[in-house]
DNA sequence: TGAACTGTATTAGCCACATAATACGGTTAT
DNA sequence: ATAACCGTATTATGTGGCTAATACAGTTCA
């Protein structure tokens, strides 16, 4: 059975997709093996203390990245083939940052120029979206 | 005078962003000169169909990336120079990959993984240009 | 001075989004 | 069959960002 156990109680951007990105880590760790039950809907959102279509969200997004399956009135399980699951995932954002990528390197910025820049503007996302604001 | 002659009828974001970029463009580009005069806020607004108070938060912004100056009651007016250029250019760099960088927050990849896949697809892209694949 | 501009501040409406409340329908074990 | 679960759909509420309506204040020039 998949557990919540490790959920960080508060953290950064909507809980629902804090819950996607908690289950993906343990996707990625190997935490969470393939065919492992995952708690309903109303367990996890009374572990966590919100409602369960906040719940159903972050699975539901889940399912359809391929790392659950579920079935109307039935259980959900894992789906973990990590190779597949990862490289799919980091073949869409590859696709979107390179074409950033390209268009950094043709404007003449040097590598270590574009590394600090990700790294300030993700700081910097992260800040604004921790107050709600833009700058 | 400052043109709002080939600002794009349609595009991604809201208004006020839009003018912004279109500004920094002319900048980055040399369409506009410093000390060129920007048209007022009610001009704008009337020519784009927005309300003033909608192209005052994109000047305000402008104002704020030295781009361009304003006195209370007088005219405004755009501010061209090397450093501002620089800026333009950097703002308009850094809009690119705050895309990609919100983007990849969403999907709940960690900034470590991030920076990876950064430095992975720069040497990527370097290797295909070596080989004359660019684009 | 005063008219016609200019920039600026305050307030409100609207809409998208995250979340909650509630209800409905399917599965499973007894 | 039926109770106790399960997933799912619909609707409502609260919040924040974008835009608009309106009013206020400064500059310029005849």
């Amino acid at each position: 059975m998949v557990s919540f156990a490790g959920f960080p109680p508060e953290g950064e951007g909507p809980i629902y997709l804090r819950i996607v990105r908690f289950i993906r880590a343990g996707v990625a760790a190997g935490t969470v093996v393939d065919g492992d039950e995952m708690p309903s809907r109303r367990v996890v959102s009374a572990t966590l203390g919100v409602n369960p279509n906040t719940v159903q969200k972050a699975y539901k997004m889940l399912e359809e990245e391929g790392l659950m399956v579920s079935r109307s009135g039935a259980k959900s399980f894992a789906v973990v083939t990590p190779e597949s699951v990862d490289a799919a995932r980091a073949r869409l954002q590859a696709e979107e940052i390179g074409r950033v990528v390209s268009a950094l390197r043709r404007s003449g910025m040097e590598k270590s120029e574009a590394m600090a820049l990700l790294s300030r503007l993700w700081d910097q996302d992260e800040q604004a979206e921790e107050r709600g604001e833009s700058e």
